[in-house]
DNA sequence: GAGATAGATGCAAACGATTGCATATAAATT
DNA sequence: AATTTATATGCAATCGTTTGCATCTATCTC
């Protein structure tokens, strides 16, 4: 690979000028530049990105850190976040966690080190201490998802709104009996989901069924799957079924079909976070559809907002939430 | 962030004794050793990363070029990457194309210039040059699911045995009259199970009826919805349909379903690249399995054999070709 | 006891860019 | 004509590491 020096040499001029052309960071004669330019032609020069890096402290580069990104609204968040860093002229490097603090801890310790300048993240909510020493170590930090720590700007969806309109709308079509197959409530956006779950159960006098979900991404359709059973036990009547996420919607389905009960008439199903899938389905599914790309840009913008502002000291926190849209579909 | 320097001034020692105490690259006094960990860790001192690798001439980091790595079998396939990545010690940087030549090429330039060592990626064929130029520049570069070039090591499904193996499967259960729903036929794998679906039919003796979906990737569901009128239009006693990808499949069994044929009586419905989703429909969807994750792993392994071979200057070119397995689920 | 060898460390040059400072010429201003 | 100002370039330090070479001591070998 031709390096600044070898162009230098072959346009006989010094390395700074032809790092000076290249730039546009200062004049340059326009004779030196078409020479300058025309061997950066003949050697097919292409800048070392990092040797820039390391000399202006600048990686633009983001790191991404999900649970994992296939089938779940991580997926397309994450094609949110690639659009605009592209167009923002950074590039991104993802990490799958599965949910496990230890793996996210090992991506994390792998980001510092001046890989990236700034880490989006969906965190387990293990590692915020790490995530804080990051942080202090001038790498910029946003929540997506998940807002584990007021500390850290993030953008999350309005989950317990989800949960509330979600029982409303059940309740307005008369349902009375609604289970609610739930994530795992460590993680804030299901605990949320499950808060507005609670508050419009109580508020409409109907009693509460909640079955949660194990910690693992991969089995949601099984959870889905299993909580239909178990809410069948708790409530014979049930009415209705709200799933947290689109593939548990898919379990849910599936048993009520084996159990040939009528989707929507006997009971109908709906998710709280829907992305593409839920209108793809044979029998499609009313869900709160996220704006999961919107968010994915949001993301990006706030993220090189808070890279530029630490190179200036301006931090400036803030705290996004997007609505879902309640789309209708045939589970309900 | 503490450097070599502040470690070294801490530690009373040159920063090349550091260096070597902490990469046990040369001999260094156990009492020494002793002070320089305890400075490490008072400082909390990380590498640079950057400064390594521009000093060693190594990334560490891979490239993924992918269409899209939402909704697809590419998403799978990137998450067996991600972890045999890491588990080599490697990033990885991703970068979707939406199989736009344009994007592909803005990828890849970004790639070169020294960002990552070695580049595994799905081509749209279109920049095969840069591809050779990246490659004779000393990157790395392996080819997953679409084998465009010979020159690069490659690891793909055997599509074309998918697209016989599903004809022959569905001629056994009596189907006379199949048709197939393709991705764009410029894209290597539907060619090839184009290729095959047409031999099988030939074998057969039936007459074949294809139609092709466009370009884009996200369109797939809508290509499958609407091949269903095409295809019926075609042939009216058709009965069975194979689909190229399992978004295909949902807007297939939509479509049959809106028309109450019903499935798999009167049409069956067959996937030739399965991925999860197949098992967790309303509907449960045959299909030719690829063992994504694997291929992955594999991808990975080839990637860094390779750049390591680099190094040695010894290139071993090879081209991994996996078979899918057919798992028969509801639809046929 | 002379020479070889292993153990321990430091100096300084890389890697490939950017950038502050100095310098030189040409053009403009007073 | 003297002084500023704009234009144009080079020198050398710097970013944070790694690493070849030189040096020095202590131990070992014959």
């Amino acid at each position: 690979m031709a390096t600044l020096k070898d162009v230098a040499k072959l346009a006989c001029v010094d390395v700074s000028t032809v790092s000076r052309a290249l730039n546009n960071t200062s004049y340059v004669h326009p004779e030196t530049k078409k020479k300058i330019y025309a061997a950066v032609e003949r050697l097919s020069y292409k800048p070392n990105l990092i040797a820039k890096s390391l000399r202006q402290g600048k990686r633009n580069a983001i790191g991404v850190v999900v649970p994992g990104i296939n089938f779940s609204i991580f997926s397309e968040i994450v094609q949110g976040i690639e659009l605009e860093a592209r167009k923002l002229g950074y590039s991104i490097m993802i990490c799958n966690t599965n949910d496990n603090p230890d793996s996210e801890e090992e991506c994390l310790n792998r980001f510092r080190n001046g890989l990236v300048d700034g880490i989006i993240i969906a965190s387990t909510g293990q590692n915020m201490r790490l995530l804080r020493d990051i942080s202090a170590s001038g790498i910029a930090v946003v929540q997506m998802v998940r807002k584990q720590d007021k500390e850290f700007s993030s953008v999350v969806a309005d989950y317990d709104a989800c949960g509330y309109e979600g029982v409303k709308y059940l309740y307005a079509k008369g349902c009375r009996h609604i289970g609610f197959i739930n994530g795992p409530m460590d993680i804030i956006p299901y605990k949320e989901r499950y808060r507005g779950y609670h508050r419009a159960m109580k508020e409409c006098g109907c009693e509460e069924m909640v079955t949660e979900s194990t910690q693992h991404l991969g089995d949601y359709f099984q959870d889905g799957y299993a909580g239909v059973a178990k809410l069948l036990e708790k409530d014979p009547e049930l009415d209705a079924i709200i799933v947290a996420a689109d593939l548990q919607g898919l379990g849910v389905i599936r048993a009520l079909k084996e159990r040939k009960i009528k989707i929507p008439d006997e009971i109908k199903v709906m998710s709280l976070t829907g992305h593409s899938i839920g209108s793809m389905m044979e029998t499609t599914m009313t869900s709160m559809e996220m704006p999961a790309k919107e968010m994915g840009v949001r993301l990006t913008g706030m993220i090189v907002e808070h890279i530029d502002a630490d190179a200036d000291h301006q931090p400036n926190r803030q705290h996004v939430v997007f609505d879902a849209s309640l789309v209708e579909r045939e589970t309900t």
